[in-house]
DNA sequence: CTAATTTCTGGAAGCGCTCCCAGATTTCTC
DNA sequence: GAGAAATCTGGGAGCGCTTCCAGAAATTAG
């Protein structure tokens, strides 16, 4: 720690001429490797400490062949999506995953046409040992490339047009199924729905499970109305299902930004919330907590599925077999139930 | 795109071989450099697309020593401030200046001691041609190692013990100082401050700020109260300022998340916002458009600050020279004041 | 103490690409 | 049309590291 840091960077070569060695058993030494005794070990040890040697991994990935870095890209037209919080909980548990393993993580995000082409080369170059792909939506070009690339690829989140082989994903139908159980557990029989955008697998996925609970509880699920996941979206839908089901004692939204949005839409026809109608959100984004009054909503492990991502993928590196996960999910229990 | 991908990866002498020419002459085609006829152009142009060629880049970043990517590195002790939608958008605006320039983001987290152990590596390496560092705190190790670096370093937010040669800041001082100037504006002459650590940069600008508008005012500048940037430290330290200076009709907070709590602390005692106290706060965080009523704020362009640290980067990587730059912020009028 | 093992060691051939340079070719100039 | 200048071309030497392999050295066995 306390060494200098000589500006001039010192090779291999070097290290293995000041330890008195070939540059094989230094490179031994370095991976550390068997076949070296421990007088030489020891002096090529001193040599790396006295000039501060640190091996290139450009050099290495060159001769081993592997990149010794994943890829996690994110693949939105919209690059404002990356302020969503998610992404940082994403990512957080990616990087922690990545460190166990050593790996080094590039982060692409591809917004625009360019920024998709330079995500095809860096695979296609191999700059990358594999690649963690999310917020792919339908007929994403990136998610063509990632089938047919001979690079392990790991889905975040299960894309709707196909079943990719390495994905992790949470279990947004079970999660729904919870969130309307709940309700109809706490005595409410006429839950509606307010689903998101039927183009993405989230938005299906937990509009099947409150269908399944509904059905399961020998009810019929109603028509439920459609928003963009966004918090006007949401009270919209709200004001809509109101017109459509005077008598709604319960709504389970796609997520909280549009559970926020019903609420607001609730209060502003004077029904109470709770008390007239119970309202579950799903996310447990932060807002969830602002709301007025707090949003009982479905907890998604983000940081999980960003740490099972980034695990399947360093063991598909890896060579060890792997399939599809599934993340479970957790109701958060507050006050707009 | 209509071609095949080969499994095996084509190499440049493949396409030299098949484009009939030498290996010099292929290099030039795909980087497009003078001194090739028309019609080797063409027919390495012709092989590279048969062949579905794309350069190796760990090959080329060996030979021309350029790495091709930068690193930004959040320095942190706690993983969670990825969470912070702050990061989010600094990423965003990173990675677009970056595409500009065609080269690829490293994202690190230098969380825990591996962590750092591993920037310090990369750095030392030269697996990226240069790093931008952010949430560097007091005596970051990694601060120190940045500075001995031969590799260029632009900083986010100036730290507080040293000037770096690069960095990109946020005009805390300018920002707390037109904060302070709107509530003198409509009348407030009893203004307190809640302050961030003061360890840290921002928060003593922003207090700077604060002081600078007062004494230029005419005023004295009350004893603020400090608080960690949470919403609870915010409630706390209203509370205590109320005690203080129980006449206080406006206060300047060193962060959104310190201002709501302060909204809270102040309707908690029955005072009124904005009628009997006026609150600012600064950041222009999702949370200011949430809280009741909405806040006035600072907004700061944190999305341009990551886009001018790279561009910085990219400019010193360049051989230009540049200076630390200074970013404006601006008011955002809400019904705080 | 010799033969058979086992454990080191360093030379050399790559990994895929860039780039200098000398020689070959073409173009220009008078 | 000869000589000078400008423009191509491909050979070859790296970039810094890993790894195979044959031979040297150290161990063990008989």
């Amino acid at each position: 720690m306390a060494e200098e840091l000589p500006h001039r960077h010192a090779t291999l070569d070097e290290v293995a001429a000041l330890a008195g060695v070939s540059r094989s058993v230094a490179s031994r030494v370095i991976n550390n490797a068997p076949h070296v005794s421990r007088a030489k070990r020891e002096s090529v040890e001193k040599a790396i400490r006295k000039l501060g040697y640190v091996p290139d991994p450009k050099a290495r990935a060159l001769a081993t062949r592997q990149a010794g870095a994943a890829a996690l890209v994110i693949s939105r037209d919209d690059p404002e999506v990356l302020t969503d919080p998610f992404f940082g909980q994403l990512i957080a548990g990616v990087a922690g995953a990545l460190e166990e393993a050593d790996l080094h993580m590039m982060l692409c995000v591809a917004a625009t046409p360019r920024g998709r082409e330079r995500v095809e080369q860096l695979v296609r170059s191999r700059a990358v040992d594999g690649v963690m792909l999310t917020a792919s939506h339908e007929d994403d070009p990136l998610a063509r490339i990632a089938k047919e690339s001979p690079l392990p690829v790991v889905f975040g989140g299960r894309p709707v047009d196909f079943e990719p082989r390495w994905y992790v994903d949470i279990d947004n139908v079970g999660g729904a199924r919870e969130a309307t159980e709940h309700l109809l557990a706490r005595g409410r029989t006429r839950v509606v729905a307010i689903c998101g955008p039927q183009d993405t697998e989230v938005a299906r996925s937990r509009h099947r499970g409150y269908r399944e609970a509904m059905t399961l509880a020998g009810l019929t699920p109603r028509p439920p109305e459609a928003g963009d996941f966004s918090e006007a979206a949401g009270a919209a839908a709200m004001t809509r299902l109101l017109e459509a089901h005077p008598d709604l004692d319960g709504v389970v939204a796609a997520n909280d930004n549009m559970a926020a949005g019903a609420l607001r839409a609730l209060r502003g026809v004077g029904r109470s919330v709770p008390e007239d109608v119970a309202v579950v959100g799903f996310d447990d984004l932060a807002v969830a907590q602002l709301t007025d009054p707090a949003l009982t909503t479905i907890h998604q492990p983000i940081r999980d599925l960003g740490r099972e991502m980034a695990r399947m993928l360093v063991g598909v590196v890896a060579g060890r077999t792997a399939g599809p996960l599934i993340l479970p999910t957790h109701l958060v229990q507050r006050s707009s139930t």
